[in-house]
DNA sequence: CAATTGCTGATTGGATCCAATTATGGCACA
DNA sequence: TGTGCCATAATTGGATCCAATCAGCAATTG
């Protein structure tokens, strides 16, 4: 009966390829919260994550202050770090981003996508339909969205999707929950490349905006049949 | 002859007013950013930042990282941390983001404002045609926007519309250069207004759109003008 | 004379220690 | 028995100190 067997288990999640600590202690503590392994609420204290870590204090608490400079956690003082609670409004907020960002990059980005990107893009799409790890899945679907966008030559603005698109992994158990997972929207993904590969861009910014659509009253469905906080799975 | 009076002249800009050292370090170093003291390319060295605030290195040290993850600075490895250069490939990208992002704002808080917002938003341009002082005008400017975007309701989306409002005052100086700073696009301004006072969701948003592309045609033209990396006025 | 290599200085990343603030529990008293 | 106050303890923010790494320069050698 270990108390917290969150905390090894994360550790081990970080890596040993970050060239500093802070960096370390931070992807660590993103993947963990983007993963659904720490939920919402979740207090974190400094001294307990610096022993997990097996470092001082002081490289956690610039990944927390990090952190809560991507809004996953709030600052509580002498109360500690907590994770942020998810949502309805939250999610509802995230996609009012992603549907003001993405279609942005999407536009200025087919004009100048290669074959390659697209090979890549028709890649993730594969091994989203063999993969069926919802972890993992997260990932494919983010990269696939951003291969897309990668062409749109704005670092600011793709640097914002990217946020944008890992604050929504935290969402995406909801979305696998409720339909089979088995198709995550695989169809509009494939008619958004194939419009992306033919050049069409209205075309593409409709069938991304539908998507967004979908995912966004899939989510809301989700929140409205449960209470608004609670979580889909277990941390098993 | 001083090397460094700007140092002396941003602390005191940071006032007394925050909490924590690191928050006081992180908004002066921010505001002279913004402002165009701190120009781009200097190099902080957090040494000397902590002398001038009277200060140690270390709030010095978190309030760079929360700068640079705002894309204010960029940190190289044991040669200090730099303040980001502007440039015309810079400003697009902010416009690009501001274009995404503003309309879904206006959108979605036109149907909620309340008459004091309207009052409030009809004061702040009256002061920008009273005050000429290109530092207070960026802070005029951004409020403007921002108690039009107030009742979006989606706090996200705000805050990151309110960093692309900032991130843009940068750039301010030089669109104010260009016009005779006289009047700052102040006619969109009042049609923006007019709109969102009468309700008329698409005009306001075609309004905001043709006063941003004329903002970003502007800047663009400046920089077209000069070299690339040229500063518009002088640090007085 | 130029290129390379070793050294020194500077700068950052991390650890440990101290101070300030507040949550929380117990205890006394009404 | 309930309530309010006080003391303790836990937690964060800040300071100082130490280690590691890299830039720049000079001396040396081909």
């Amino acid at each position: 009966m270990q108390m917290k067997p969150d905390l090894a288990a994360l550790v081990a999640a970080g890596g040993g390829r970050h060239r500093t600590a802070t960096q370390h202690v931070e992807a660590a503590l993103r993947d963990a919260i983007l993963s659904g392994r720490l939920p919402g609420g979740t207090p974190l204290r400094q001294e307990e994550l610096a022993q997990a870590f097996g470092v001082s204090r002081m490289p956690v608490r610039e990944a927390l202050r990090q952190l809560e400079a991507q809004a996953l956690l709030d600052f509580v003082p002498h109360k500690g770090a907590v994770v942020t609670e998810i949502s309805a409004a939250d999610a509802a907020d995230l996609y009012a981003i992603r549907m003001a960002l993405e279609p942005a990059c999407l536009e200025r980005s087919i004009p100048h996508l290669q074959p390659e990107d697209l090979a890549a893009a028709a890649e993730l799409l594969e091994e989203m339909d063999l993969n069926a790890d919802p972890g993992r899945m997260g990932e494919l679907n983010r990269r696939f969205h951003l291969v897309l966008y990668s062409r749109a030559g704005q670092p600011k603005l793709l640097a914002l999707t990217e946020n944008a698109l890992s604050s929504f992994d935290r969402y995406l158990r909801f979305h696998l929950a409720a339909h089979g997972r088995a198709h995550l929207s695989q169809e509009e993904h494939r008619d958004m490349l194939e419009a992306a590969r033919a050049g069409d861009i209205p075309r593409a910014t409709r069938v991304l905006r539908r998507h967004l659509d979908t995912a966004a009253a899939t989510i809301a469905a989700f929140f409205a049949a449960r209470g608004t906080g609670a979580e889909p799975g277990g941390n098993s």
